[in-house]
DNA sequence: GCCACGGATGAAACTTACTTTCACCAGGCG
DNA sequence: CGCCTGGTGAAAGTAAGTTTCATCCGTGGC
């Protein structure tokens, strides 16, 4: 019995259409015309019902089902999905996107968009793969010992550091954040042993946050710093660096893809430790949970 | 009232995935279960036969039905198609990384950094997918003529609101943010026509940002919802939605992923009033650098 | 506490899509 | 000429998908 010659359906490297084009005129000829029509549009294929495409190859539905078998299938629904997978993955490039650079004048609101998100999720992978894991842990244990921690960050890394506290603070630890320098530097005069400080600055030049640092690494507390710069200033008044990998565009400022960085080792840390008392940090979490619960309103129904 | 909010119903080309997991908490139980599975393995669920899915879900064929109704499909084939397309699509199994999913119990801190940098990153790519550019651009035309942007937001939502009035402010845009409910309240109904309110809310359902922001609709400004849910209640007093696309995970709350989503829609629209006028906003933004410059060191300073 | 209401749900009826069977036809060959 | 053979579609049969409807359950009004 020479029949049933089925092509190896399982692998055909080249692609399913690739696939079917190459034993096309090993078909006959009304199943020819069927794959004629797959090859030409796999997409559309794809979207049509087995009598719909037995009509469009004007053969009938028993023809197809025989294409279907003879190219490796097992019917139509699994061809058909396959082949909305391949028409899926030989679509694929619409990269306009801008890449690390400004925004050109001209862009419209689409490309604005595409170019942004590139570079914060840039920022986001990038800052990861060079975060060393090892001083993360320092820092962690450190935070998850110690009796108090102080969170610095003037502007927008003002923003991470109260980010960060809030966060410290839901888990159950000590944590303050200042958004005044006098108010930090007074906090910072308080430390001790044990304590932890952090200082965050994307340029780690900003003098207030570093002047508070350098405070509180005097009073013996722990001192952590997270920035985008190895070699910047408020890493003299660091015990740990931790730094961020983003590439800062010019006059877009507000150090936008900066900042997604920074939060993304703040959260890093903040699992970290959450991590280092897991019942504890759950409890802490669902209890605050609890507690805006009445602030919340019944999930939204769908509109009629 | 609820007239109608503009979803970008039929536009979700960020991915059907995505789109999915937004319109989650707004499915039926019975429904939500099968979302789940699919979102868990679009790829596998393409496979399954309605009558098979139905049962993997626990659930009947006719749930099944709603559901695909419930995510804008004509149908179960439908469905399967663009599931199949979809997986299609998006490539590589990720290896160690715990996608989507919440941090095993004995992770590393490796591996934390990695899961979170990957999900963080993906939820920023995923959100500027499906992002509708002509809402983003109704959006950004209303801030850029407002006479008063009010930005509204509570508990990690609040952040992001508060970076989002900074950064119109930097830019020479009247914005504020208030922390307390009651003041802003009084700020929603001062507002008027040609006035423009953002309300953030992760999960959509923040009753006090909703209510700001029907104050502020009630009293002719422009309403404007960013949010995770495209169906959720925020969304009824909005007169256009905003959403991200993060996938939060259980219990790490924080709802971290999403912050960074909100963030990136947040810059979105700021380089895009920026861009309304550019030559003022550099001009404001070298302003505000300058005002700061006395504040920071010299790179490579030595220790004082 | 009762009842009306509306949404959620699955069983079953129903429709459509897919698959198999089978008879027919055309051509090739003894 | 008759018999086989592969290709084909009509029609029967089966499975998949869709609709309908009765039931259930929670909610809010009285």
């Amino acid at each position: 019995m020479a029949k049933s010659p089925k092509i190896s359906a399982s692998h055909e490297p080249g692609g399913l259409i690739v696939h079917i084009s190459g034993l096309l005129p090993s078909l006959s000829p009304a199943e020819q015309r069927v794959a004629r029509l797959v090859v030409a549009d796999p997409a559309a294929a794809a979207r049509r019902t087995i009598t719909d495409l037995a009509t469009a190859a004007e053969t009938s539905e028993a023809t197809v089902i025989r294409f279907c078998r003879s190219v490796g299938m097992d019917g139509y629904p699994q061809l058909r999905i396959r082949l909305a997978a391949e028409a899926a993955r030989r679509v694929e490039p619409p990269d306009a996107r801008v890449v690390g650079g400004d925004i050109p004048p001209g862009a419209d609101l689409a490309q604005i968009i595409a170019t942004i998100a590139f570079n914060d999720a840039r920022a986001v992978e990038e800052t990861a793969e060079q975060l060393d894991p090892a001083i993360c842990e320092q820092v962690v244990d450190a935070i998850a010992g110690a009796g108090r921690i102080d969170v610095y960050g003037a502007g927008a890394s003002g923003f991470v550091a109260s980010d960060f506290q809030q966060k410290l603070h839901r888990i159950g630890r000590t944590a303050f954040y200042f958004p005044d320098v006098h108010t930090a530097l007074t906090s910072a005069a308080l430390l001790g042993r044990g304590d932890v400080a952090v200082g965050i600055s994307h340029t780690g030049t900003t003098s207030d946050v570093i002047e508070v640092l350098e405070q509180a690494r005097a009073r013996g507390a722990a001192t952590v710093a997270l920035t985008n710069f190895p070699r910047s200033p408020i890493t003299e008044v660091a015990d740990f660096v931790l730094t961020t990998a983003a590439r800062e565009t010019t006059y877009r400022s507000g150090a936008m893809a900066s900042r997604l960085a920074q939060l993304t080792v703040v959260d890093c840390l903040f699992v970290g430790v959450a991590a280092r008392n897991r019942s504890r940090a759950r409890k802490a979490l669902e209890a605050t949970a609890e507690a805006v619960r009445s602030h919340r309103v019944g999930p939204g129904r769908r509109r009629a």
